[in-house]
This record gives C-alpha cells, sequence and structure tokens, in this order.
RNA sequence: ACAU
DNA sequence: TCATGT
C-alpha cells in the first residue's frame, strides 16, 4: 500500500456531463459558431446538469462576436421569461461578456441587406437589456483549464 | 497580449 | 491560414 498523499479529484464524475470541481452545475453554458467568419453562424445553450439542448438559432450571416453576444442573451431573456433565478451561466468568450454588461453589440460588422435581418435580432437583444435588469451571473469558461464548453460545435482543427 |  | 474583438 502506498504511503502517497493522494490529491482530491479536481472533476466531478456525479454529474450527467463530467464537469471540474470549480464549475457550477446549476449551469447553463452557451457558444457561438462560425462557418467562415463572417460566415453563417448560430449559437446554442447546454444544461449542464441534464446535457440537454435549451435553445439553438442560425445558421445565419454573422460573426463569431454576434453569436456569443446573442447566446448570452437569449439565455438571459429565457431564463427571465421561465423565472430561473438560482442558475447562471458560462460563457468562454471574453468580448461578448464585455458587451453585454455594456448592454451594447459593438461589431463592425457591414450592414446590408445581406445583415439587415441579423442587425434587427441584435437591436432587440440590446433593447431587452436596456429594459431588464442583469441579476444571473455570467462565468468565464476557462477553455485552457477545462477543455472546450460543453456547448460547443465541436467543429474546429 | 488576451479571449474567440 | 484567415477573421472577430478588447
Ligand atoms: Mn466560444
Ligand atoms: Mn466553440
Amino acid at each position: 500500500m502506498s504511503k502517497m498523499p493522494v490529491n482530491p479529484p479536481s472533476w466531478r464524475n456525479d454529474t450527467v456531463l463530467p464537469l471540474p470541481n470549480e464549475v457550477k452545475a446549476n449551469a447553463w453554458a452557451v457558444d457561438a459558431a462560425c462557418s467562415g467568419n463572417p460566415g453563417p453562424m448560430e449559437y446554442q445553450c447546454i444544461d449542464l446538469q441534464t446535457g440537454a439542448q435549451v435553445f439553438h438559432y442560425g445558421p445565419i450571416h454573422g460573426t463569431n462576436n454576434i453569436g456569443e453576444f446573442l447566446a448570452i442573451v437569449h439565455a438571459l431573456a429565457l431564463m427571465d421569461q421561465k423565472g430561473i433565478t438560482d442558475k447562471v451561466i458560462y460563457s468562454d468568450s471574453v468580448n461578448a461578456q464585455l458587451w453585454v454588461n455594456k448592454k451594447q453589440c459593438k461589431t463592425k460588422l457591414e450592414r446590408t441587406p445581406q445583415t439587415e435581418q441579423l442587425y434587427q435580432v441584435i437591436a432587440r437583444a440590446e433593447n431587452w437589456l436596456r429594459t431588464h435588469p442583469i441579476t444571473v451571473p455570467i462565468f468565464k469558461w476557462e477553455t485552457k483549464k477545462w477543455g472546450e464548453i460543453p456547448a460547443d460545435f465541436g467543429r474546429k482543427g
């Protein structure tokens, strides 16, 4: 029998999705994907407790950062609509979290007939943010430590 | 440089 | 390798 000290496990395995111990399971994770950037963009949300997809939107022509932004706002609005107050949100996008806190999508995507529909969606999201307080914590998913966020589309490299 |  | 962003 070894006398070596055994470190406590850093990952929990009692959840549907294995999660790092530092990660809250009562949470939704969001992520965006873009086929080309700009290009056909989509985003989705995964419930970390069940692994179920909570919502999916797109594809629609846009950028990675617009998708990351809209995904967070969509999660906030849906939680509000469902009366969910105890969950938190994970996103891997520092940029999107900054935009949400500013309540403004600071994209440089050209505004053309092709992007007009998306700009309308952005306007609705910004309007929602201006008219609702953000009460749910939004946490950075630490990809380098934990691997890809569970909402990732798994299409990179 | 950092994060996508 | 390219693009989106602070
Ligand atoms: Mn992401
Ligand atoms: Mn991803």
